[in-house]
RNA sequence: GAGGGUGUAGCUCAGUAGGUAGAGCAACGCACUUUUAAUGCGUAGGUCUUGGGUUCGAGCCCCAACACCCUCACCA
């Protein structure tokens, strides 16, 4: 073990003082307990004299000599326990040895303070565990970032609008599942070790095998998965879990995050949009005080409908390009500092358009049909193949959503994946052969949509990193 | 990967010009039966992130390392 601090000392004295009265300070279940805000919301009916139990953590600690008043706080909020010794003179000793940070249960009557306090005076007290490490401070509670995240445990309930933002986060998610159950999803879990990893362009985790002595990739996406159900006759499917890229962790990157994808058979990137458009405006509308709402030095307006715009359109619109132009563009890369050498001409656009419009999307904007070389999933428009049915959602400047109408010709996809792994080492880009094989057994033409969940809850929290709406993000071993 | 910032008591933070380390909260002791960050009086609490260096003397100056934050780069 390593060293004990004097507090620590301290507290470990009254542990065995609470051994020493016969009573376990590691207690165990108890039945009957209400959360605080249900006793709140019993009480306004006027339930005058009726008893309530309640478990919480004390974090708030009032000794007036004959009278304790704690302050419990639960999961849902925080309520008054009062202690007097008048009614509690055989437990008095054993309450006295409680402090801030340890757990108990109090059972006893619902009654007010002369300043109208909603208190349980405790007939009956259990502690559930004696806390060994000193609490953060009651009024600043952890303020330390690093703390925050590394002791996520401490900050939850030592930073009330911590526990909240996650409690939404959490309730978002299962209105997500209720929105797409509504609508006959159905969901369902796939690989996430893969033999190869496809779906997108990123670099994997790599991991091994031992009784099989092979390496396997964490995946980067479930496309290929899901897009294979979809020929299994699964017509609406969607996955809500987790990708994990070996790439740069920074405000919107988290080495893990949750990815949705969503695939709709017989449908087409159109109806993804409007999926998108709708789900999201549901969950603005049952989560957030407003239509707007303030991210960083932004506000964010989320009223419908929302632009939808051409990426040419966009392009000559924040950059004065015509797409067409492109002695103009290679230009304009110049003037922005793009090193444009040895660069494909629809590589340089991309970064023009990168570089120009992708800073202006604070509203929520679809931006749609992409170049079609930059999008080797994607059906191509039947109108003008050199642009694909894809669009891009920006919102607060961020990528939140990428779909599009799903490329279901198997020769098509064997020449893009062909084309894709030209080029790519890095990504550690494989012909996927049994996905193509699912194609030729036909697969539905169909819309598909990845939807980036960390950063919905970010912008619906308004929270501008990526690690306040992750439970645990990454960080390196501090010791 | 580059630049900037932060690291001092359990927590939140001060620390002047390089000269014995400070406050509030928490803790400990005493008082107090309706408090709301309870109050009053008193006590104790430190490897100043780590390792070097300069100096008679370093929390402070210099070098290096570590962690975190921010900006940029990377990231379809």
């Amino acid at each position: 073990m390593e060293e004990v601090s004097k507090l620590e000392q301290q507290r470990q004295e009254k542990l065995e003082k609470i051994k020493a009265l016969g009573v376990d300070p590691y207690g165990s279940r108890m039945d009957g307990l209400e959360l605080s805000t249900d006793i709140r919301a019993k009480y306004q009916e006027g339930v005058e004299g009726q008893k309530a139990s309640c478990a919480g953590r004390i974090v708030l600690h009032r000794d007036i000599g004959k009278l304790i008043f704690m302050t419990l706080r639960d999961s849902s909020g925080t309520m008054q326990a009062g202690l007097s010794k008048g009614q509690l003179g055989d437990k008095w000793e054993l309450i006295k040895l409680l402090e801030l940070g340890d757990l108990v249960g109090v059972r006893g009557q619902l009654g007010r303070t002369k300043t109208g306090e909603l208190t349980i005076w405790v007939e009956e007290i259990k502690v559930l565990a004696k806390a060994l490490s000193q609490p953060p401070e009651k009024w600043h509670g952890l303020s330390d970032v690093e703390a925050r995240y590394r002791q996520r445990y401490v900050d939850l309930w030592a930073n009330p609008e911590s526990m909240e933002r996650f409690k939404k986060r959490i309730a978002i998610v299962a209105s997500i599942r209720q929105f797409l159950s509504q609508r006959g999803f159905m969901e369902v879990e796939t690989p996430m070790m893969q033999s190869q990893a496809g779906g997108a362009a990123a670099k994997p985790f790599i991991t091994h095998h031992n009784a099989l002595d092979m390496d396997l990739f964490m995946r980067i996406a479930p496309e290929l998965y899901l897009k294979r159900l979809l020929v299994g006759g699964m017509e609406k499917v969607y996955e809500i879990n987790r990708n994990f890229r070996n790439e740069g962790i920074d405000t919107s990157h988290n080495p893990e995050f949750t990815m949705m994808e969503i695939y709709q058979a017989y449908a087409d990137y159109n109806i993804m949009m409007d999926l998108t458009e709708a789900m999201v405006s549901s969950l603005v509308e049952k989560y957030c005080e407003s239509k707007t709402i303030a991210f960083g030095d932004m506000n964010i307006d989320f009223s419908t409908p929302w632009r939808r715009a051409t990426y040419a359109e966009l392009l000559k619109e924040h950059s004065g390009c015509d797409i067409s132009d492109i002695a103009a563009i290679r230009e304009k890369a110049k003037q922005l500092g793009i090193n444009c050498v040895n660069k494909d001409d629809w590589v340089v656009i991309n970064d023009v358009f990168e570089e120009t419009v992708e800073e202006s999307l604070v509203n929520p904007t679809f931006v749609i049909d992409y170049p079609a070389v930059l999008c080797p999933l994607t059906k191509r428009k039947t109108s003008d193949p050199q642009w694909a049915e894809r669009f891009e959602l920006f919102i607060g400047r961020m990528e939140l959503a990428n779909a599009y109408t799903e490329l279901n010709d198997p020769a098509v996809q064997y020449e893009n994946f062909k084309i894709q792994l030209r080029g790519q080492d890095e990504t550690m880009a494989t012909m996927d052969d049994d996905f193509i094989t699912a194609l030729k057994y036909g697969m539905p033409p169909a819309g598909g949509l990845g939807v980036g969940i960390d950063r919905l809850m970010m912008v619906l929290t308004g929270v501008k990193s990526i690690r306040d709406v992750v439970l645990f993000p990454l960080l390196k071993p501090n010791a």
